[in-house]
Parts: C-alpha cells; structure tokens; sequence
RNA sequence: GGAGGACUAGUCUAAUCGGUAAGGCAGCGGACUUGAAAUCCGCCGGGCUAUGCCCAUCGGGGUUCGAGUCCCCGGUCCUCCGCCA
C-alpha cells in the first residue's frame, strides 16, 4: 500500500510509477475523496467532543438531582448531526480504500524504465551445454514419466502428472534446496496452501490478479498462486522485535494458477502449466537492511543453480515488466538446451514497505519509538518444473534416454554453514 | 456440522445499576552508582489543523443523552460431540 502521506505530499511521484507499471488508477479521485474525508472528520470530531461533555454532564446532573433534560436534548441533536456525517464518511471510505488498494509499488530509482524490453541482463554464468548430437526438448526425454494426457483425465489441460522416476525426481529436488536453505540460516514453514481475502490482499495479489487465481467461491477462499502468500502472512497483524529481524523463511508449496488468457503462448511441456511445485523464500527485514537482503536472497538462489552445474542469467526487470508489490526485482532464467531459450525459475523482489503496509506487519525499534513497518522480500528458490525441463535437456544422453544417476549425483546436502534451527523464537506481538 | 466457554494494550488483570477504560509485570529513556541490583522520575494503543481534542475493549450493526457492560450478526481460539485421512 502507498503511504497515506506519501499520496498527499507527493501525488506525482506515486502517478509516474503507476503508469511506469502500466497500471491505471484513480489517484486525483483518492485526493479529492481524501480532503473532503478530513473536513468531515473535523467537524465529526467537534461534535463528538460536544456530545461527550454534554452526556458527562447529564450523568452529573442526574446524581445532583439537577434538571438535566435540555443537555440530554442538545446531546441528542449533536448525535444526529454526527450520525449523518458518519453516514457519508462511511459512504466515502470503501471507494478510497479500493482506490488504494489499486495503487501499485513504486519501482526503486534504479529500475531501467520501459517494458520488458528495456529489462536488464546484469550477469551471466556458466556457458550452454555442447552435444555431439541434436539435443531433444525434455517432454521427448520424459515420454512415459510425464503425462500431460493423464494429467488432463484426472483435472484437464495445462495440469502435470509426473511418475516414476521424474515424481522422485522432483521430490529429491525440493528436499535438496530446502536443505540447502537451511544451513543459509533460514526456518522452513509448512502452510496452508488456501488463503483467506486479507492474506492475498496484503501480498498485493489482490485486487489486480483475481482473474489469475482459483477461488473457492462456497469458502471465500484462494488457491495460493505462490507461497510468498502463505509464508508472508505468517506475520500479519504482527509486531515483531526489532531483534527478531532479519526473519527468513523458506518452504515448500504447490502454486495454482489459472494462467487465463495465455493460452498458446509457450504452453508446450512444463512451460506453463497450472500447478506446479516451488520452494520459496520469504525474508523480513529492518527498513536499511533490505537491499543488502535482496543481493543475498539472489546469491542464495543462484547459489542452487550453480551447483546443479546450470547455465543461468540474472535480470533486472524494467518498471513495466516489475510485478504489483515489487520495488525491485530480479528475473533468474535458466539456459533450456532441448528449446534452445531461456527459461524463468526465479523471482526475486523486495517488496519494501509495501505488503508489510497492506498486511501491517511491523516491528518495534529496540531503542524506544513506534512500531515501524518491516521489508518484504521473496524469492523462488527454486520453481520446479521448469528446472526439471532444463536439467532434464542438460543431462540427456544421445539415445533420447536421461542420465538420472548423474544428475542426482549433484544433490549433495551440504556439511558446511549453520547447523538446521530447532525451535528458532520468533514470538510476536499481535 | 452441533454444544459450551473465552476474547480489554507486548503480557496478566480490573472497571458499581450502562456514567466516559484503572493497575501489575515486561520493555525503553533518565537520575543515583566504580559497575550492577535496589530505589526514584518519565515514557509505554492510534490519529489530528495538537496548551487541546478525537478514536480505540476481536470485527460489524442496534438500543441509549451515554455501551467494555444490554441486544443481533460474524470472526478467532479452547473444550466436548459428530464426521473424516
């Protein structure tokens, strides 16, 4: 969410990010609704204060056996008088906070401008596997474990079935990098895959994306569409310590996503598909601390790639192509030998003040004064399918078969780094 | 799904017949001290156009001059029953 003072201060600023993201909303509205709020909130107040003292002085009355009826009646008008300008202030407020609501974050002033051509490749590593042979794209290599059609019978198209070997597969995989993220300091979370209104309201999935996520009408319930919903409502509503930070957590979950309107736009294999597996990592941080955090969730992500021995750019995605929430992200893609492109399996965005505003996740300073808001950030770490495409393609051998003994073999958990927290104390106040 | 109970600040706990939220602990700052403890003082929910005022007792309505308190709808947690992997 924007800072209330930040729209009346600066209501520009907030209108050139918003067409930087391309996304239309009602700031003039929100300014006008605003002054003509805070009129109405003054004058409501100046009755108010009226109102109390005249009921203050009934009671005196009443137990001085005084005559009390004429402050009773002026009491009463002032309560009339306040119920019809708390009519139109309640009349005024959904519309501003849905105009809010509707407002994006404010990309960091490092952000290239433009759309997603103007994204920024800002490093490269490792080369393109060579093959003495054409190498096949994965759901060549995969006839038998991966079973779009089967998958389609049991729910229909765009969903996944995995068996065999490429079901185990993934399962090593997601154990792997939650291990590996655990000796990086971070607590593993296992949430719920349904969230409620508020919870995807505060990551900023709502409103702009309800198109995008399956809702479970009966419950008012959405199938979470990444995990940074869950993992990052672990904390709404609450005040940690300033002690506590930074918190970083990681977890498995499956993300649902309808993907309405992409249709035939790179839909072939475990391109783009509706559920699909993901580890996630979610930080909070202090305010000064977040950049810092941000370079190191990339490095931690990137770290996974490098020691599955895959080649990967970094992105530094440009204003239009930045997310609702995101002040600042960065885009991992992975080198696909078989489709010969690029494959995204990571984002990593610090989202700033912005969710920690919408969900009022805070912290309280250790040296005195107000609670303050925390940064966000996640980062996929990593998504699973498009992974297992480009690893898949990587260790292929020339017969179309593909070398899962090899490619295992780089699931080493690490000894080194901290040992796995027992009962890390992460207890708030709410 | 059913029955019962609970919900006041970081936490614990008050508030008369409905009369305008009182305290303890923890925490923070300061004084005293070689240092600490103890003690003392201040702060310790949010907001504003700020000597003051308004809002705030899980959320939303209602009754009333006035609601933590009474009524209605909902939420969360706990206990029990039912169902279920």
């Amino acid at each position: 969410m924007i800072d209330r003072n930040l729209l009346r201060n600066d209501p520009d600023l907030v209108k050139r990010s918003a067409r930087a993201k391309r996304c239309v909303c009602g700031i003039e509205e929100w300014l006008e609704l605003d002054s003509r709020m805070r009129a109405l909130s003054l004058e409501a107040d100046g009755l108010r204060a009226q109102r109390n003292s005249l009921s203050h002085r009934v009671s005196v009355l009443k137990k001085s056996g005084g005559d009390f009826r004429e402050a009773m009646e002026e009491s009463r008008l002032a309560g009339e008088r306040i119920a019809l300008l708390e009519a139109e202030m309640k009349n005024l407020e959904p519309r501003m906070t849905e105009l809010v609501l509707a407002m994006p974050n404010i990309p960091d002033p490092d952000v290239p401008e433009g759309g997603e051509e103007a994204n920024l490749e800002v490093s490269k590593w490792g080369g393109p596997p060579t093959f003495d042979f054409t190498p096949r794209p994965h759901w060549e290599l995969m006839k038998g474990v991966f079973d779009p059609e089967a998958a389609g019978v049991i729910a229909g198209s765009s969903f996944v079935l995995l068996r065999g070997w490429a079901a185990g597969l993934q399962r090593r995989l997601i154990g792997w990098m939650v291990e590996n993220h655990l000796r990086a300091g971070m607590e593993e979370v296992w949430p719920p895959f349904l969230a409620c209104r508020d919870s995807v309201t505060a990551t900023g999935q709502l409103p702009k994306l309800a198109d995008d996520m399956y809702l479970l009408e009966r419950d008012d319930l959405f199938l979470i569409p990444t995990g940074e919903v869950s993992i990052t409502n672990l904390y709404r509503g609450a005040t940690l310590r300033e002690s506590d930070l930074p918190v970083k957590l990681c977890g498995y979950t499956p993300c649902f996503r309808r993907e309405a309107g992409s249709y035939g736009k790179d839909t072939r294999g475990l391109n783009r598909v509706h559920q699909f597996e993901k580890v996630e990592m979610v930080w909070l941080t202090h305010p000064e601390e977040s950049h810092r955090a941000h370079e190191a969730m990339l490095a931690q992500a990137t770290g996974l790639l490098e020691k599955l021995g895959l080649h990967y750019r970094v992105v530094l995605l440009a204003a239009g192509d930045l997310s609702f929430s995101a002040a600042r992200c960065y885009d991992l893609e992975i080198w696909s030998p078989g489709q010969m492109k690029w494959l995204e399996v990571s984002s990593v965005s610090n989202c700033r003040d912005f969710q920690a505003r919408r969900g009022n996740i805070r912290f309280k300073p250790s040296g005195g004064g107000k609670p303050a808001f925390v940064h966000t950030l996640n980062g996929s770490g990593l998504a699973l399918p498009r992974l297992m495409a480009a690893l898949v393609e990587t260790w292929q051998r020339p017969d179309g078969t593909v070398d899962v003994e090899g490619l295992s073999s780089r699931l080493v958990i690490p000894q080194e780094g901290r040992a796995p927290q027992e009962q890390p104390d992460h207890s708030v106040y709410r």
